[in-house]
DNA sequence: GTCTATAGCCAGATAGAC
DNA sequence: GTCTATCTGGCTATAGAC
């Protein structure tokens, strides 16, 4: 990693202020209802200011998109250095983690019709080669799961790595955590329960 | 129910037609991408035609959702007929009904955040009404299903409520249909199976 | 690179004739 | 109740000065 001059580094940290700040509005309100004047406000830049950093709406949910992948890339290779552990255990892990960071209000959520917002994505080299690092090592934890007896064999890896993504738009514990009967853990833990329990082998 | 006037008749099944378009539109697009515009060209009159009948995009979802609820209560009360069955089964049949009409691209999803949409859904007196209805039902056999064994009874009623409606925004079984690998029963069978697993009784 | 000001567009809603 | 034509507001994006 080249040292950055300070010219870049006051770049760099702007521009993460940028990203959070479209991470924390895309998950409060979705890419629809979120507004560029928005972003500009709440990092406290103006608009024109943004459209230099980044060229379009979409192109700024790309980047809370990749931010999302690095922090779950962080997460499963972490999980990966951890030695002897069964593979469900680390899956574990990983959808702990999801459903934290979506119950703390930080999960960016995005609709799946958007077609301009797909075509951004669809585009973004960063961001499918993040998506396809995270999902070949939980793809490969997954079978290595199956074979272990953690999850039913019958079920194609590709529907489980579905459900596990699933997980992290998963409305249920936003639901109950907007009843404010239940404690973070105890939501956690009940989703987490009922959802590996469903992954495994029949008998 | 009272005779209606040929002219009452006609207006009715323009609405119907109306209400069809949305639900069509709704389950394709999504609300926050659907035009009204759309809609209009859709059912073939005039936008502002629309609006004698509705007063608001808003409103136009909001008949699309009474139309489910109703479609919904038509199934429940249909297998709270069946005699002899167990709770767990009533529920399975109206879990994959959902899972049928979202995979036939029929199902209407509504963002779970845009606010004058929820703040016309809870000023609706006949949708609340259906909402309480089906949850009223459903919550009895949950219960039901919990003394019978066949759902982990720690685990509150609630939580599995609002884990049955999540099926029918799941977002799992139209990523596999969109695969094109699978038949539609097959995806129905994977799914129930998981989620209804997942709800037993541990050990 | 930052700002103010504004262009351009699109979609929800309405006016008013018939 | 239906239409055509139009209004209105809000949003993305940009121009141009500094």
């Amino acid at each position: 990693m080249a040292r950055l001059s300070f010219r870049e580094q006051v770049l760099r940290v702007r521009e993460d202020a940028i990203v959070a700040a479209v991470n924390r509005l895309l998950a409060d309100k979705g890419f629809d209802l979120m507004t560029v004047d928005e972003v500009a406000a709440d990092v406290g830049i103006a608009k024109a200011s943004l459209y230099k950093h980044f060229p379009s709406k979409e192109a700024l949910a790309a980047a809370a998109m990749v931010r999302l992948l690095q922090r779950t890339l962080a997460v499963v290779d972490e999980q990966a250095q951890v030695v002897g552990a069964p593979a469900i255990q680390r899956l574990q892990a990983v959808v702990r983690w999801a459903l934290e960071v979506q119950l703390a209000g930080e999960m960016p959520s995005l609709p799946s019709q958007n077609s301009s917002l797909r075509a951004e994505l669809m585009g973004h080299k960063e961001y499918l080669d993040l998506l396809m690092q995270v999902s070949e090592h939980l793809g490969a934890w997954i079978v290595q799961a199956q074979a272990e007896g953690d999850i039913d064999p019958g079920l194609p890896a590709e529907v489980v790595l579905y459900s596990v993504f699933a997980r992290a738009c998963d409305p249920v514990p936003g639901f109950l955590k907007a009843g404010g009967q239940h404690a973070d853990a105890q939501i956690v833990a009940w989703v987490m329960g009922s959802f590996f329990r469903g992954l495994r082998p029949a008998g």
